[in-house]
DNA sequence: TGCTTCACTGACCGGCCGTTCAGCGTGCTG
DNA sequence: CAGCACGCTGAACGGCCGGTCAGTGAAGCA
């Protein structure tokens, strides 16, 4: 049911994956902690859920961003303003996003993360990975291990974004994304004499 | 005792943090459960103990690089060599330094990684912050936020650390360092006209 | 050899938390 | 009104794990 995924969002924003019980999930929903059971198996499958409703957002707005846009560049920029602005208006499932983006958990947990959350983490990697290779193929950006720089790229970004979570007033969001895109396209050395031609 | 720091480093690598019981970091060190209990206060004086000793190892590794270098390029080249190095011959550490880097787990352990994990890290961070700033001053590197670059770029690398650990095989330190120094330095994008010259 | 010390042991305890299920109320049906 | 279906409840259960402490045995000593 949604409005248990949305509690299960809140609490885990709250006191961490580790820290969020099926009692307090319960609570926030304002159901009894057996209600859960009738829609979800077990806490997996609810987290697992939760995890994966919120990510296809996520995923169809960066899809979006992609597609209309032409070159290398614009992609970019699309790119990483559509998930700051993302993460902007679903704070809560932050904190969710970061915890399943890696392994953790009991041996058990992690078997089952490994089936559905981390395939999907990586293959949002692979989809950068590919946006970087064609890119490199036209000639707009320079030939490098388009995988690692898929990685720099999206936890570099992700950092940013943990930043703006915690932050009371976190600048506009056009601030962060060129500081994150200028400094992917064009890096962070000034040359002088080079820069007096501009 | 050193070794049974070593033996909860080995099994959060193997297990992750929150899969790491007493007893297994006991059965790995080859003593009793009861055992730790002579050295340590608890669970999470262990995990604290065992983050600190390792971490300020990386902190003296860093600390040196950066002051043996001159320019802004040559210092950045020397941080980021320290690290790679520093993990690939510390594989053990690395998922413990994961975890740690944020909060998880329960309150009452997340206080007390407010205590002492988190302000490391918390730290190291302005630290790079501050060679930024320097860097910014003397004219090397444009102008922009130090602290959000400082993020940008220490999970981006920590990223790239991430997948150098799991892979079996992993290229070259130096052709990872390379990758992300001159991403940062130089950005990823071609300029036909302008790069005719070179 | 008998006594003391002390590092170490591991069975046990208590609490926590995911999971279950017998039972409850509500509303519909005949 | 009796009977039924069904969504929901929350006390109880069981397993797990951190933490404890009475006990053990080896080593040193007189």
């Amino acid at each position: 049911m949604q409005s248990l995924q949305e509690a299960a969002m809140r609490v885990i924003a709250r006191k961490g994956m580790a820290a969020a019980t099926m009692q307090e999930i319960a609570r926030e929903a304002g159901v009894a902690k057996g209600t859960i059971y009738l829609y979800f198996r077990d806490r997996d499958e609810l987290v697992e859920k939760t995890f994966e409703t919120a990510i296809t957002q996520l995923y169809e707005r960066i899809d979006q961003a992609m597609q209309s846009q032409a070159s290398f560049a614009m992609k970019l920029r699309a790119i990483i303003t559509a998930k700051l602005e993302f993460f902007s208006t679903h704070r809560e499932f932050f904190r969710l996003y970061l915890s399943l983006r890696m392994p953790e958990g009991s041996a058990q947990q992690q078997r089952r993360q490994k089936r559905t959350c981390q395939p999907q983490y990586r293959a949002r990697i692979e989809q950068m990975a590919d946006v970087l290779r064609r890119a490199m193929d036209s000639g707009e950006i320079r030939r490098a291990d388009p995988f690692r720089l898929a990685l720099f790229l999206i936890e570099g970004s992700t950092a940013v974004v943990v930043q703006r979570v915690s932050e009371d007033a976190p600048p506009p969001e056009s601030e962060d994304v060129d500081l994150i895109v200028d400094t992917i396209l064009e890096g962070i050395s000034l040359h002088p004499q080079k820069r007096s031609a501009d």
